[in-house]
DNA sequence: AATATCGCTATACTTTTGTATAGTTAAAGT
DNA sequence: ACTTTAACTATACAAAAGTATAGCGATATT
């Protein structure tokens, strides 16, 4: 991959790349998204066990997080009418493919870290 | 070859995983990092440059963000003897490959938008 | 000699993000 | 009846991130 090729490559991108960029950003920028996600993705669903997993969050943070989490529609907040009522946090279809950003995060990290040895 | 089989390695090791993804998040967060990068890439090189190409940018903004990016092994600032002396910001090998992961972040952004309509 | 450009730094301030701590409602267990 | 658990909310505060504005030292231009 030559430089002058990724820049006109880089010429081409539209604006549209940009939003998206951004709105992954968005989705998992911040001390406490990553951690609830993978909370999540391990197994945990309801407001105690996520907040017992995750260690030092406050109840302020981890409604917050949730609350913005659910209006990215990366995660869910299922209510089941039952008694007492039980509240589960799934990651959503979209939500759970964000997996392949963190998996180029992993691989980027990583790789920059032998780099930089 | 062993490179990929440890990547993968790392993969299951819960620890470096966080920490590699970290790394990879602090690089790229905040409000400058991107465009800062995204200008570099396109081939502005010079302090002023990167400055007139990045629209409300502030000095000390600029400045704070590329000696972290410089620190972080993603930039690399070159000074050329010349008169008069000239700066030149440039991507490292390493922060050249971030494309992979802006890559990715495209490509969930926009299946994201489009699954959220 | 005066002005402009480059590559910044300094100081003060505002906004955003995160912390600490306490309290609430409803139901369940003892 | 009393305590415990789940799922939060409220208020006040501290820290981090970003903004506004001014200026500096060296060289170059007019």
């Amino acid at each position: 991959m030559s430089d002058l090729q990724t820049i006109s490559e880089i010429k081409k991108c539209p604006v549209q790349y940009v939003l998206a960029i951004n709105d992954t950003l968005n989705v998992i920028s911040g001390k406490w998204k990553l951690p609830i996600l993978a909370s999540i993705l391990y197994g945990n669903h309801r407001y105690k066990d996520i907040q017992a997993n995750i260690d030092k969050i406050t109840p302020r943070m981890l409604s917050k997080e949730l609350k913005e989490l659910e209006l990215n529609g990366v995660i869910i907040r299922n209510v089941y009418d039952s008694t007492p009522v039980r509240i589960e946090y799934k990651m959503t279809e979209s939500g759970k493919n964000i997996l392949s950003v963190l998996d180029a995060m992993v691989d980027w990290g990583v790789s920059h870290r032998k780099s930089t040895l």
